[in-house]
DNA sequence: TTACATCTTAGGTAACTAGCCTAGAAATCA
DNA sequence: TGATTTCTAGGCTAGTTACCTAAGATGTAA
Protein backbone atom coordinates (compact mmCIF):
# COMPACT_ATOMS: atom_id res chain seq x y z
CA UNK A 1 0.00 0.00 0.00
CA UNK A 2 1.77 3.35 -1.31
CA UNK A 3 0.39 6.70 0.07
CA UNK A 4 0.43 9.95 -1.59
CA UNK A 5 1.65 12.51 0.20
CA UNK A 6 -1.28 14.17 -0.04
CA UNK A 7 -3.23 11.46 2.09
CA UNK A 8 -1.04 11.56 4.51
CA UNK A 9 -0.29 14.77 4.95
CA UNK A 10 -4.29 15.05 5.44
CA UNK A 11 -4.53 11.94 7.89
CA UNK A 12 -1.94 13.63 10.19
CA UNK A 13 -3.08 17.07 9.97
CA UNK A 14 -6.70 16.28 10.60
CA UNK A 15 -5.49 13.78 13.45
CA UNK A 16 -3.91 17.04 15.13
CA UNK A 17 -7.34 18.83 14.53
CA UNK A 18 -9.19 15.72 15.87
CA UNK A 19 -6.95 15.98 19.29
CA UNK A 20 -8.85 19.46 19.92
CA UNK A 21 -11.93 19.16 18.39
CA UNK A 22 -14.62 20.30 21.15
CA UNK A 23 -12.20 23.53 22.64
CA UNK A 24 -13.05 26.69 20.64
CA UNK A 25 -10.65 27.15 18.77
CA UNK A 26 -9.31 28.13 15.32
CA UNK A 27 -5.40 26.53 13.98
CA UNK A 28 -3.48 28.55 11.67
CA UNK A 29 -2.41 27.40 9.04
CA UNK A 30 1.19 27.47 9.92
CA UNK A 31 0.47 25.93 13.28
CA UNK A 32 -0.58 22.77 11.95
CA UNK A 33 1.95 22.76 9.30
CA UNK A 34 4.64 23.00 11.69
CA UNK A 35 3.26 20.19 14.25
CA UNK A 36 2.62 18.06 11.34
CA UNK A 37 5.74 18.48 8.88
CA UNK A 38 3.90 19.26 6.36
CA UNK A 39 4.78 22.36 3.57
CA UNK A 40 2.72 25.34 4.17
CA UNK A 41 2.02 26.15 0.47
CA UNK A 42 0.51 22.50 -0.19
CA UNK A 43 -1.73 22.14 3.25
CA UNK A 44 -3.35 25.19 1.85
CA UNK A 45 -4.80 23.38 -0.75
CA UNK A 46 -5.36 20.43 1.27
CA UNK A 47 -7.34 22.28 3.43
CA UNK A 48 -9.50 23.41 0.60
CA UNK A 49 -10.07 20.39 -0.96
CA UNK A 50 -11.02 19.34 2.74
CA UNK A 51 -13.15 22.28 3.24
CA UNK A 52 -15.39 22.11 -0.03
CA UNK A 53 -15.98 18.24 1.07
CA UNK A 54 -17.71 19.92 4.49
CA UNK A 55 -14.88 17.68 6.46
CA UNK A 56 -13.25 21.06 8.01
CA UNK A 57 -14.37 24.69 8.71
CA UNK A 58 -12.35 27.72 8.25
CA UNK A 59 -11.93 31.48 9.19
CA UNK A 60 -10.51 34.45 7.73
CA UNK A 61 -8.90 37.20 9.63
CA UNK A 62 -7.25 37.52 13.31
CA UNK A 63 -8.22 34.73 15.41
CA UNK A 64 -9.22 33.11 12.12
CA UNK A 65 -7.81 29.15 11.15
CA UNK A 66 -9.23 25.34 10.88
CA UNK A 67 -11.15 23.04 12.64
CA UNK A 68 -13.08 19.54 12.36
CA UNK A 69 -16.37 20.12 11.29
CA UNK A 70 -17.98 17.18 13.17
CA UNK A 71 -16.64 14.93 16.13
CA UNK A 72 -14.15 12.71 14.72
CA UNK A 73 -16.34 8.91 14.95
CA UNK A 74 -17.80 10.79 12.47
CA UNK A 75 -15.44 11.47 10.08
CA UNK A 76 -14.66 7.85 8.25
CA UNK A 77 -11.63 7.58 6.57
CA UNK A 78 -13.08 6.66 3.23
CA UNK A 79 -14.56 10.31 3.47
CA UNK A 80 -10.76 11.39 3.85
CA UNK A 81 -9.64 9.79 1.19
CA UNK A 82 -12.34 10.47 -1.20
CA UNK A 83 -11.64 14.34 -0.15
CA UNK A 84 -8.12 14.52 -1.13
CA UNK A 85 -7.40 11.65 -2.82
CA UNK A 86 -10.41 9.73 -4.29
CA UNK A 87 -7.86 7.67 -7.09
CA UNK A 88 -7.13 5.34 -4.51
CA UNK A 89 -11.38 4.44 -4.39
CA UNK A 90 -11.67 4.26 -8.62
CA UNK A 91 -12.01 1.42 -10.56
CA UNK A 92 -10.49 1.48 -13.71
CA UNK A 93 -10.47 -2.37 -15.26
CA UNK A 94 -10.65 -2.22 -18.91
CA UNK A 95 -12.36 -5.74 -19.39
CA UNK A 96 -11.28 -6.30 -22.55
CA UNK A 97 -9.03 -8.73 -24.28
CA UNK A 98 -10.01 -12.33 -23.80
CA UNK A 99 -9.31 -12.43 -20.12
CA UNK A 100 -10.09 -8.94 -19.19
CA UNK A 101 -13.75 -9.86 -17.33
CA UNK A 102 -11.90 -12.28 -15.19
CA UNK A 103 -9.70 -10.34 -14.12
CA UNK A 104 -11.33 -6.83 -13.30
CA UNK A 105 -13.81 -9.19 -11.58
CA UNK A 106 -11.08 -10.33 -9.20
CA UNK A 107 -9.32 -7.15 -9.08
CA UNK A 108 -12.83 -5.86 -7.92
CA UNK A 109 -13.05 -8.05 -5.37
CA UNK A 110 -9.59 -6.76 -3.96
CA UNK A 111 -10.87 -3.31 -4.22
CA UNK A 112 -13.97 -3.46 -2.24
CA UNK A 113 -12.33 -5.61 0.55
CA UNK A 114 -9.59 -2.51 0.80
CA UNK A 115 -12.64 0.01 0.75
CA UNK A 116 -14.47 -2.26 3.46
CA UNK A 117 -10.96 -1.83 5.56
CA UNK A 118 -10.89 2.14 4.67
CA UNK A 119 -14.62 2.38 5.57
CA UNK A 120 -14.14 0.94 8.78
CA UNK A 121 -11.84 3.22 10.21
CA UNK A 122 -12.81 6.61 11.64
CA UNK A 123 -10.27 9.27 12.65
CA UNK A 124 -11.41 9.07 16.19
CA UNK A 125 -8.71 6.22 15.31
CA UNK A 126 -6.16 8.63 14.21
CA UNK A 127 -5.93 10.73 16.57
CA UNK A 128 -3.43 9.90 19.32
CA UNK A 129 -4.73 11.03 22.88
CA UNK A 130 -1.87 12.05 25.36
CA UNK A 131 -3.01 9.14 27.30
CA UNK A 132 -2.19 6.57 24.27
CA UNK A 133 1.44 8.46 23.75
CA UNK A 134 2.57 6.97 26.86
CA UNK A 135 1.16 3.48 25.93
CA UNK A 136 3.94 3.68 23.74
CA UNK A 137 6.87 3.77 25.79
CA UNK A 138 5.60 1.73 29.05
CA UNK B 1 -8.00 0.05 -6.45
CA UNK B 2 -6.83 1.70 -9.38
CA UNK B 3 -4.65 -0.83 -11.28
CA UNK B 4 -1.61 0.53 -13.84
CA UNK B 5 -2.35 -1.33 -16.88
CA UNK B 6 1.29 -2.83 -16.64
CA UNK B 7 -0.36 -5.10 -14.29
CA UNK B 8 -3.86 -5.41 -15.82
CA UNK B 9 -2.33 -6.40 -18.83
CA UNK B 10 -0.07 -8.80 -17.27
CA UNK B 11 -2.23 -10.68 -15.48
CA UNK B 12 -4.44 -10.86 -18.47
CA UNK B 13 -1.58 -12.15 -20.69
CA UNK B 14 -0.59 -14.60 -17.89
CA UNK B 15 -4.17 -16.23 -17.16
CA UNK B 16 -4.16 -16.85 -21.28
CA UNK B 17 -0.76 -18.39 -20.78
CA UNK B 18 -2.28 -20.88 -17.65
CA UNK B 19 -5.68 -21.98 -20.43
CA UNK B 20 -2.78 -23.43 -21.91
CA UNK B 21 -0.09 -24.92 -19.49
CA UNK B 22 0.87 -28.34 -19.50
CA UNK B 23 0.50 -28.34 -23.44
CA UNK B 24 3.73 -28.49 -25.14
CA UNK B 25 3.34 -25.32 -26.80
CA UNK B 26 5.24 -21.70 -27.14
CA UNK B 27 2.83 -18.61 -27.62
CA UNK B 28 3.98 -15.64 -30.18
CA UNK B 29 4.17 -12.32 -28.72
CA UNK B 30 1.72 -11.01 -31.06
CA UNK B 31 -0.93 -13.99 -30.57
CA UNK B 32 -0.83 -12.79 -26.82
CA UNK B 33 -0.97 -9.23 -27.95
CA UNK B 34 -4.16 -9.96 -29.87
CA UNK B 35 -6.06 -12.04 -28.06
CA UNK B 36 -5.50 -10.23 -24.43
CA UNK B 37 -5.75 -6.95 -26.31
CA UNK B 38 -2.52 -5.62 -25.54
CA UNK B 39 0.31 -3.01 -27.22
CA UNK B 40 2.80 -5.52 -28.54
CA UNK B 41 5.30 -3.17 -27.83
CA UNK B 42 4.94 -2.76 -24.51
CA UNK B 43 4.12 -6.63 -24.05
CA UNK B 44 7.56 -7.33 -25.02
CA UNK B 45 8.31 -5.02 -21.97
CA UNK B 46 6.13 -6.85 -19.40
CA UNK B 47 7.42 -10.14 -20.81
CA UNK B 48 10.92 -9.84 -20.36
CA UNK B 49 10.18 -8.89 -16.20
CA UNK B 50 8.13 -11.79 -15.96
CA UNK B 51 10.55 -13.89 -17.15
CA UNK B 52 13.66 -12.80 -15.27
CA UNK B 53 11.59 -12.76 -12.04
CA UNK B 54 11.05 -16.80 -13.41
CA UNK B 55 7.15 -16.84 -14.03
CA UNK B 56 7.48 -17.61 -17.67
CA UNK B 57 10.04 -18.92 -19.85
CA UNK B 58 10.92 -18.22 -23.26
CA UNK B 59 12.42 -19.75 -26.44
CA UNK B 60 13.66 -17.69 -29.55
CA UNK B 61 13.49 -18.75 -33.22
CA UNK B 62 10.91 -20.71 -35.34
CA UNK B 63 8.12 -22.15 -32.85
CA UNK B 64 9.41 -19.98 -30.32
CA UNK B 65 7.71 -18.05 -28.05
CA UNK B 66 6.33 -17.64 -24.42
CA UNK B 67 4.65 -20.01 -21.78
CA UNK B 68 4.20 -20.32 -18.15
CA UNK B 69 7.13 -21.74 -16.07
CA UNK B 70 5.21 -23.52 -13.44
CA UNK B 71 1.54 -24.62 -12.84
CA UNK B 72 -0.63 -21.73 -12.32
CA UNK B 73 -1.64 -22.71 -9.29
CA UNK B 74 1.88 -22.19 -8.10
CA UNK B 75 1.96 -18.69 -9.16
CA UNK B 76 0.60 -16.42 -6.43
CA UNK B 77 -1.05 -12.90 -7.73
CA UNK B 78 1.81 -11.59 -5.14
CA UNK B 79 4.79 -12.67 -7.29
CA UNK B 80 2.76 -11.20 -10.51
CA UNK B 81 2.63 -7.94 -8.51
CA UNK B 82 6.20 -7.98 -7.89
CA UNK B 83 6.80 -8.71 -10.94
CA UNK B 84 5.63 -6.29 -13.01
CA UNK B 85 4.45 -2.93 -10.40
CA UNK B 86 6.24 -4.02 -7.50
CA UNK B 87 5.23 -0.22 -5.88
CA UNK B 88 1.70 -1.49 -5.29
CA UNK B 89 3.03 -3.08 -2.39
CA UNK B 90 5.62 -0.87 -1.47
CA UNK B 91 5.52 1.12 2.13
CA UNK B 92 6.45 5.02 1.61
CA UNK B 93 4.97 6.25 5.40
CA UNK B 94 7.50 9.07 6.71
CA UNK B 95 6.72 8.75 10.48
CA UNK B 96 7.10 12.49 10.36
CA UNK B 97 5.05 15.27 12.38
CA UNK B 98 3.14 14.61 15.52
CA UNK B 99 0.62 11.87 14.13
CA UNK B 100 2.65 10.09 11.72
CA UNK B 101 3.60 7.07 14.31
CA UNK B 102 0.23 6.44 14.43
CA UNK B 103 -0.69 7.32 10.89
CA UNK B 104 1.18 5.04 9.96
CA UNK B 105 0.32 2.26 11.91
CA UNK B 106 -2.85 2.27 10.53
CA UNK B 107 -2.35 2.16 6.87
CA UNK B 108 -0.31 -0.18 7.46
CA UNK B 109 -2.20 -2.29 8.82
CA UNK B 110 -4.64 -1.47 6.05
CA UNK B 111 -1.62 -2.41 3.60
CA UNK B 112 -1.17 -5.82 5.67
CA UNK B 113 -4.95 -6.43 5.31
CA UNK B 114 -4.78 -5.92 1.27
CA UNK B 115 -1.15 -8.00 0.78
CA UNK B 116 -3.02 -10.90 2.51
CA UNK B 117 -5.86 -11.01 -0.41
CA UNK B 118 -3.12 -10.76 -2.92
CA UNK B 119 -1.09 -13.42 -1.34
CA UNK B 120 -4.61 -15.85 -1.22
CA UNK B 121 -5.02 -15.50 -4.90
CA UNK B 122 -3.16 -17.60 -7.24
CA UNK B 123 -2.96 -17.10 -11.44
CA UNK B 124 -4.93 -20.13 -11.53
CA UNK B 125 -8.03 -18.15 -9.81
CA UNK B 126 -7.34 -15.60 -13.50
CA UNK B 127 -7.61 -18.61 -16.01
CA UNK B 128 -10.83 -18.60 -17.59
CA UNK B 129 -12.18 -22.64 -18.62
CA UNK B 130 -14.07 -22.99 -21.64
CA UNK B 131 -16.49 -24.50 -18.24
CA UNK B 132 -16.09 -21.17 -16.63
CA UNK B 133 -17.23 -18.90 -19.88
CA UNK B 134 -20.57 -21.00 -20.14
CA UNK B 135 -21.30 -20.32 -16.51
CA UNK B 136 -21.21 -16.40 -17.07
CA UNK B 137 -23.89 -16.86 -19.97
CA UNK B 138 -26.30 -19.11 -18.17
C1' DT C 1 25.14 -23.18 -43.96
C1' DT C 2 21.73 -20.04 -45.03
C1' DA C 3 17.41 -17.81 -44.37
C1' DC C 4 14.34 -16.44 -41.35
C1' DA C 5 11.46 -16.20 -37.32
C1' DT C 6 11.48 -14.81 -32.93
C1' DC C 7 13.07 -13.03 -28.68
C1' DT C 8 16.46 -9.37 -26.45
C1' DT C 9 17.99 -5.03 -25.24
C1' DA C 10 18.73 -0.20 -25.17
C1' DG C 11 17.07 3.95 -26.02
C1' DG C 12 13.72 7.59 -26.85
C1' DT C 13 9.51 10.36 -26.22
C1' DA C 14 4.98 12.57 -25.55
C1' DA C 15 1.67 13.25 -22.21
C1' DC C 16 0.52 13.34 -17.71
C1' DT C 17 0.91 13.92 -12.61
C1' DA C 18 2.61 15.06 -7.87
C1' DG C 19 4.21 18.20 -5.10
C1' DC C 20 5.09 22.13 -4.44
C1' DC C 21 5.52 27.82 -4.96
C1' DT C 22 3.78 32.70 -6.00
C1' DA C 23 0.96 36.51 -5.68
C1' DG C 24 -2.86 38.95 -5.21
C1' DA C 25 -7.90 38.97 -3.71
C1' DA C 26 -11.14 38.70 0.00
C1' DA C 27 -12.72 38.38 4.69
C1' DT C 28 -12.37 39.45 9.70
C1' DC C 29 -11.46 42.13 13.69
C1' DA C 30 -9.46 45.85 16.57
C1' DT D 1 -8.34 51.89 8.21
C1' DG D 2 -4.82 48.51 8.76
C1' DA D 3 -3.10 44.15 10.36
C1' DT D 4 -3.91 39.47 9.90
C1' DT D 5 -5.36 35.46 8.01
C1' DT D 6 -7.63 32.46 4.66
C1' DC D 7 -8.95 31.95 -0.48
C1' DT D 8 -8.13 31.27 -5.29
C1' DA D 9 -5.96 30.78 -9.57
C1' DG D 10 -2.18 29.99 -11.81
C1' DG D 11 2.59 28.35 -12.83
C1' DC D 12 6.53 25.34 -12.45
C1' DT D 13 9.78 21.25 -12.23
C1' DA D 14 11.11 16.60 -11.72
C1' DG D 15 9.52 12.31 -12.27
C1' DT D 16 6.47 8.64 -14.13
C1' DT D 17 3.55 6.01 -17.45
C1' DA D 18 2.71 3.96 -21.55
C1' DC D 19 4.17 3.32 -25.15
C1' DC D 20 7.45 3.19 -29.95
C1' DT D 21 11.84 2.28 -32.65
C1' DA D 22 15.50 -0.24 -34.20
C1' DA D 23 19.41 -2.90 -34.16
C1' DG D 24 21.22 -7.18 -32.22
C1' DA D 25 21.31 -12.03 -30.54
C1' DT D 26 19.81 -16.60 -30.95
C1' DG D 27 17.55 -20.65 -32.23
C1' DT D 28 15.17 -23.58 -36.07
C1' DA D 29 14.46 -25.70 -40.35
C1' DA D 30 15.56 -26.50 -44.98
Amino acid sequence: MKLSHKLEYACRVLAQLGRFYGRQRYWHIDSLSEAEQVPANYLVQILNELRTDGLVISKRGKQGGYALARNPKEISLKSIVQAVDPELLERNFTNSGHSGKRVAALWLQIGEALEGQIEALTLEDFVVRSDDAQMYYI
